[in-house]
DNA sequence: TATTGTTATACTCTATAACTATA
DNA sequence: TATAGTTATAGAGTATAACAATA
C-alpha cells in the first residue's frame, strides 16, 4: 500500500471509528441493569482497583482519562456505598490511596455479570473469526485511548 | 474451541470492550478542536444526513441511539447554526424531515478534517495489520450498537 | 386512539477555577 | 513554590413525563 493510500484509509478509519465508539457506548449505557449498584464509570474504577491493586486518586484519573475533580466525585460515590476506602499515601501524605473493599469486590462481580450479560450473548452469536477481530482490536482501542 | 471456552472468551470480551469504548470516547472528546463549530454528536447527525440523505427526526434518533427529545435538541443546535433545515414530511406531516444545507456540508468537511487529524496521525503510526484489525472491527462495533 | 415530535424539567458526567494540605 | 486532592460552580448531553399536531 502506498503512503497516500494509507492516508486515505486512515481518513476513513479516523472518520468512522469515533462515530462507532459513540454509538456503541450509548447502546451499552442503555443496557444498564436497573438493579446495578455501580455506574459504568464506577465499575471501571473498581475494575482498575481489582486488577492493579490500590491506586492513588490521580493515577485513577489518568487511567480513566478524566480530571481529578471528576475522579473525586466517582470515588465519593464508591466510598459512600462502602465499595472503596480512602487512606493517605504512606510516603506522600498528599496522595489519597483508594482500596477496593470486600463488598466492592463482590458487588463488582455481581454487577459485572449483570451488565455484560447482554453483550456476552451478542458476542456469542458472532463466529470465532469475528470474536478474534474484536479481541485483537481491544488492545488497539486501549492504546489509542492512552495515546 | 469448546462452547465453554467460547463463553469464557466472551466474558473477557464483554468485560473489557465496554471499558475500552468508554476510555477511547473520553480521549476522543478531549481531542476536540476549539475552532470546531459542531459537537461530536452534531457531527454524527450531519454525517448521517450526508451519507443517507434527508431523514426524519425519529429515524435519526434511532440511528444515533438517543431518545427523540435528545435528537430534537441536537437538531435545534444544527438548525440555529444554519447547518440543517426542517420541513414537514410529505406523506405524513407529523414527521420532521431534516436536510443538510450547503453550509452544513462544508462545515462538516472542515470540522471532520480538524477532528480526525489527531486520530489519523495515531492510526498512521500503526502497522498495516493493526489498521486492518481496526477496519474489520468497526463494522462489528456498529453491528453491536444496532443489536 | 396511536404516533411524531416538542416542551418542561431533572439527572449524570465532566470540566475549570479557587482553595487546602503537604512536599 | 509546586503538587495532590477537594470544593464550588457551570456546561454538555441525556432521559422521562406531559403536551400538540397529525394520522
Amino acid at each position: 500500500m502506498s503512503s497516500s493510500e494509507a492516508l486515505v484509509m486512515d481518513a476513513g478509519l479516523a472518520r468512522t471509528l469515533p462515530l462507532a465508539v459513540m454509538r456503541l457506548r450509548r447502546r451499552l449505557l442503555n443496557e444498564r441493569h436497573p438493579d446495578n449498584d455501580l455506574s459504568l464509570g464506577a465499575m471501571a474504577v473498581a475494575a482498575a482497583l481489582e486488577h492493579h491493586g490500590d491506586m492513588a486518586l490521580g493515577a485513577l484519573a489518568q487511567r480513566e482519562r478524566v480530571r481529578p475533580p471528576s475522579m473525586t466525585r466517582t470515588v465519593n460515590c464508591l466510598e459512600e456505598g462502602g465499595y472503596v476506602v480512602r487512606r493517605p499515601g504512606e510516603t506522600d501524605r498528599r496522595q489519597v490511596i483508594v482500596s477496593l473493599t470486600d463488598k466492592g469486590r463482590e458487588t463488582l462481580r455481581v454487577d459485572r455479570a449483570r451488565r455484560t450479560e447482554w453483550l456476552a450473548q451478542r458476542l456469542g452469536q458472532l463466529d470465532e473469526a469475528d470474536r478474534a477481530i474484536l479481541s485483537d482490536a481491544i488492545p488497539l482501542l486501549e492504546m489509542l485511548a492512552r495515546a
